[in-house]
This record gives C-alpha cells, structure tokens and sequence, in this order.
DNA sequence: TTATGTAGGTTCTTTTTTGGAACCTTTAGG
DNA sequence: CCTAAAGGTTCCAAAAAAGAACCTACATAA
C-alpha cells in the first residue's frame, strides 16, 4: 500500500495518518502550536529541507489543518496558523510529548515544562471519557464494528 | 535530518517519533490494540510488506513498545503484545482515530464505534489535567523551556 | 544604479526508504 | 516425499527525502 492510497482505507486510523502522519508533519505542527508562523522559522528551527517543508505545509493548507493568511502586502507575505481543526490535534501532540518525556528523556529530564495555566501545576495530561468523566485506559473501551463497514472489516 | 538523527533531538516529540513516527508503525500499534499479537495477522490486515512489518515490529521490541514472547514450541511460534509502556500510547491513537472521524469520515460514519465500557456511552475523548481534572486546550497551556536546556533551545 | 538582504519558494541530483515478489527454515500431517 | 503454516530474509526496482543551488519580488542603502 501507498500512502496515497492510505486515506481510502476504512480506518480513520490511516486516514488521518495520510494528512499528519509523515515524517515532519506533526514536528511543523508542534512548532506550530508554540507559535511558530512562518516559513522561515519553520524551516530554520526544524531543519528540515525547504522542499519538504514546502510540500507539507501545502498539504496542511489543503486539509484545513493550517490556514495561509496574507499579512503583508508590499512585499507580500504569508504566514500559516492553526485552524480550529488543527487545534484539536493538540491533544496528540501533548500524549506524544509527554510519552517522550516519560519513557526517552535523559537525566536532565523534559526538554519543556507544560504547565496548566488554570491550576498552575506541572501538566499531567489524561485521557478521559467526555460523559462520566472517568479516566479512560485501553482496557475500558470496547470496540464495534459500524454495520455499514461490516462487508469490509472482517 | 535523516530518521536516525531524530533520536538526538533535544524535543520529546522527535525522540517518540523517532520510534513510533515513521509511516507503517501507528498502524500496527492500531491493530496491537484491537489484539492482533501475530506476524501473518499484521501482514494479511495491513498490506504492508513482510519486510518492513519485520523491522518495524523489531523497533518496537527494542524499545519495549512491544515484547515478544514465545506461544508454542516444536513449532517455535512468538507472538507481539503491547507492554505497559506500549499500552500508555493509547491516548494517541485514540485521539489520531477519533480526528479522522470527526473529519474524514464519508457518510457511513466512523468505521468503528468506540464505547466506554464503565458508562456505556460513545467515547468522547477528552485531555484533562491529571491535578485539577479540567479539560485542557492549547491555549490553556503555558510552556517554558527546563534551564538545563537553555542553551540548545532558542 | 548597483549591491545587499529577506521572505517564500522551486529545481536539480544523490541517498534512503519502500514496495513487491521470491525464497528459506522448522515442524506437522497425509 | 509432498504440501502447508508461521515467521521470517533476500533481492531489485520504484518512490520519497536530503542537500544544495537557484529564482522572484520587494526594500533599503551606498
């Protein structure tokens, strides 16, 4: 399979990996979420090849996850932001990070510190279920096959 | 940067995509959750080639993500199961699965219907802060550099 | 007027990584 | 002896990424 072809599959799993799940894509959308707007600073910060940086905010504008947003006329200049959508991968980015933070961090611990504007704490970010309230772990969910997809998935 | 120098990075974000960011091996963490533990079974639900699904799974059990553990002798055969360590990605993938059924899904809905066991309802993932219990957005999180970094980070 | 700088890209060539298919090993069963 | 299943490995061609150079539009300054 392709990754192009990966956004066909009944699996929202790979569907949403064919927009953000490529080498640089969620490193441009964690600049993102610190602030990060510009070409340039994108491509300074992160390293990455100007092509692919290129290419991959360009796939991003054209799923709605960033919008471009003219800033400046005369010079024109452009810069990207998150749209609502984008923001809603926040909590993917957060789980990724405090994985790294966990379980890949060397003795001087976290590069960055989260902290919970609200409470003020160091945050410790949970998964929990939008109607009870509870915290949800992999063993709490069971997982059903929508009848419409029942031809395709075993 | 090639894939290899990702793990150096001074970001936890690198460093977890470094292991779990690359184009095949979210998808087979996926089906790890949905208890696929078997070689074929990978290979036969994804496509993806024996080759990389070989070295991807291997990744995954040296950096504890996955143990392998013999199921039968005369034949040999292993099997792959999630660690604990593995088990606390589920947040990301919960939340990358329910992104694309919010905004990829055609009009047959989401191809799996996730259910929390202890209330019954549809799974609504939310992050909340592990102290205070409040749900959490992007713009409610402060983020400062550790000191021990600050020479590496801007 | 020419030179220098900046934001935001595109083009080109060389490496790396994938995809696809075939092949290998161990053991069981007929 | 032949076939089948599980769990891989090897080989080659195709696709994607890296790295560097180049391009455009405008501004400023000499």
């Amino acid at each position: 399979m392709r990754w192009q072809e990966l956004d066909q599959q009944p699996c929202s799993l790979a569907r949403t990996l064919a927009v953000v799940g490529d080498r640089w894509t969620l490193l441009v959308l964690r600049d993102a979420f610190l602030g990060v707007r510009r070409f340039e600073e994108f491509q300074s910060r992160l390293g990455v090849t100007r092509h692919v940086l290129s290419d991959r905010l360009g796939k991003l504008v054209a799923h709605s996850v960033l919008e471009k947003r003219v800033y400046q006329e005369r010079p024109r200049r452009q810069e990207y932001r998150l749209t609502e959508r984008g923001r809603e991968l926040h909590p993917v980015i957060l789980h990724l990070v405090q994985w790294g933070d966990r379980h890949l961090a060397d003795e001087r611990g976290a590069p960055l510190f989260h902290r919970h504007r609200q409470c003020g704490h160091r945050l410790q970010a949970r998964l929990t279920c939008a109607d009870c309230g509870e915290n949800v772990e992999a063993r709490d969910v069971d997982v059903e096959v929508n009848p419409a997809f029942a031809d395709v998935l075993s």
